[in-house]
DNA sequence: ATAGCACCTGTAACCGGTTACACAAAGGAT
DNA sequence: ATCCTTTGTGTAACCGGTTACAGGTGCTAT
């Protein structure tokens, strides 16, 4: 109780400075500098007493009048559409980690898929302090790198990797995993598919797998529909699915979240999954494999992909190394959602 | 191509100062600086001239040298055990939408459910300029208060309430959140449950769930088990639970995560839920109501949790208000997981 | 003509540390 | 005894902004 008073009244009462420690101790604050520092020459009788009234007069150094002459905070950036996604989750987790082993901290925000409010993020992320920014695909606006640039950031943009682009890219080539995973439908005898996406609208990765899809020959019927991006999404679209008169042979969701939610929906209509029809998903998020059925998808190295991410910025904001593109692979897991589709067999023998 | 290499070299040049602005410009820096914070007294023309040279030379103020002026930064630090975790992805999100909204911002670290990595980590958002510290629970270093007192920085326990802790608690009772699990189970007919919890030894979350679920009399039987705090986790948990020789008849689950992991394991084993076993869950994620069968839980209010820290902590820095310990509330959320075990049902007609 | 006031702008102190440089005292070499 | 290091400490500039205070205009009121 008094504990919390105290503590909570701190506010009010100035900050210990290093001025306070100095003249305590009988030195000057360039002395008491160096102890705090570790500075080798001290006399060990002065370290001492500069020491002694540290911990007497609980002093801590102000964070900021450090940085300031240091040149800068030791924070990297992030903005991200959501934090509630498992795959952003995993991803900001290898990324914070990555940088704390570098002495960096990890400042964060949040969009909501907006790209005015990404942009307005980033803005407060940069006037904190923040040395670096990273953000997600290349659907920004406009002003953002211009903005970065005046305060001396670079700007990363993940989950997305296009060797052309006028930023480095950190991820993959969600063109190709979109193909890789219709083609696995098509090798298994699927024709008729579903595509179910999240917004396209501000997410190029969602728009370049739908992409890949499509480029597939020999599919028969490719239907597109959106919906949110959420378990719930994946019912929604699930429930519309089996309200169509010729039902296709599979589902292919662009995120694993979607594909549950859908395989959910599917099981409760009464259908068995894989028979009835299969599901692939994207992300492999820790659900995945051990859903019931386990979920086929293409798993995504997105913890790879934090790393990598905050290597190369601490490695630039020590050494100046440029930050270079990086295509990380992904791989499909082909698992028990997916199988043949009955005519297919019947067919093709 | 030109535009990437301009940007990451511009680390050599020196950043442009406010002094560079005035000199260029042909004012003081006083000047160059109110016309940079709107100060009414400029002239029209010098600040247009002003505004001229800033936009030439591209000036973005540092930040550091600002916030060292006003006293702080706007930076809030949570410390939590994982964001890879639907639960605390939840309560961060919430948290740093309300930390937006009072213009400050978040600073993240991870623990991994280690004390000793948590007070690290705690340290480094203090010397990074953190102006408060949220922790999860009541487990931690004993040198973890009194070091963010040094800082001057108030520090919020999460996810659990109790009035006579030494640190404001914003969060919900899980003792009688337990015992309303287990005496849902309990009003159906189940004396014979197992309770599958998350590691206990510095969670004292999980302790007082599982204490408030033992305090309810009349269950015949309470197993407990503890697993990975995980999707997995619940996999194993059930596979052990399945091996028992008397198997019971219902699962308590402290976390959703495990209860979804539980029940996917149950039905490839072949179990109809809810018939051949309910299970109840904690935390109400976004998958819990959509699951087959939808999840039976517990819904801990996160979201307001999150908003709650957020503005407690906000209105301390700005007023000094001292922060209150607050008591949310849970509630249970009846759905499909749960039913009356078939003995019951003979039994008590 | 002169005091009085409003309006702008510059000087310099300040935030709280770090550190280059100067310098005094102590010890060693000649 | 004198000169030359070392060693330890203090002075003051500096990081890059903000802002109190002190003028210097130009205009009106007397």
């Amino acid at each position: 109780m008094a504990e919390r008073t105290s503590l909570q009244s701190r506010q009010s009462s100035r900050r210990v400075t290093l001025r306070d420690v100095a003249r305590e101790a009988g030195v000057s604050v360039a002395t008491a500098s160096r102890v705090l520092n570790g500075s080798p020459s001290v006399s060990p009788a002065t370290r001492e007493d500069v020491l002694r009234v540290v911990a007497q007069l609980e002093f801590a150094p102000d964070p900021l009048a450090r940085a300031l002459n240091a040149g800068g905070t030791n924070t990297v950036g992030a903005v991200i559409p959501t934090i509630n996604h498992a795959i952003f989750a995993a991803f900001l987790e290898a990324l914070e980690a990555r940088l704390d082993a570098n002495g960096y901290c990890l400042l964060m925000a949040t969009t909501g898929m907006d790209q005015r409010v990404e942009l307005e993020r980033a803005r407060s992320l940069l006037e904190m302090g923040a040395r670096a920014l990273i953000v997600t695909g290349l659907d920004h606006e406009p002003e953002l790198t211009a903005m970065a640039k005046r305060f001396g950031a670079p700007v990363v943009a993940t989950s997305i990797y296009e060797a052309s682009a006028p930023l480095p890219t950190i991820g993959y080539d969600n063109t190709a995993l979109g193909r890789q995973a219709m083609r696995h439908l098509l090798d298994l005898g699927h024709t008729d598919v579903a595509l179910v996406s999240g917004p396209t609208a501000q997410n190029d990765r969602a728009r370049f797998r739908i992409r890949g899809a499509e480029s597939v020959d020999g599919v028969r019927s490719l239907r597109t529909i959106e919906t949110e991006l959420s378990v719930g999404g994946g019912v929604a679209a699930a429930k519309r699915i089996l309200g169509w008169e010729r039902r296709p042979t599979a589902l292919l969701c662009v995120t694993d979240l979607v594909a549950l939610g859908a395989m959910f929906e599917l099981q409760r209509s009464g259908l068995l999954l894989p028979r009835d029809m299969s599901v692939i998903g994207f992300d492999h998020i820790s659900w995945s494999e051990h859903s019931h059925p386990r979920l086929t998808c293409i798993s995504l190295p997105v913890a790879a992909m934090g790393e990598e991410s905050a290597q190369a910025i601490c490695n630039f904001l020590t050494d100046g190394t440029p930050i270079p593109s990086v295509r990380l692979q992904g791989e499909i897991n082909v698992r028990g959602s997916t199988c043949r589709p009955p005519e297919a067999s019947r067919r093709s023998p």
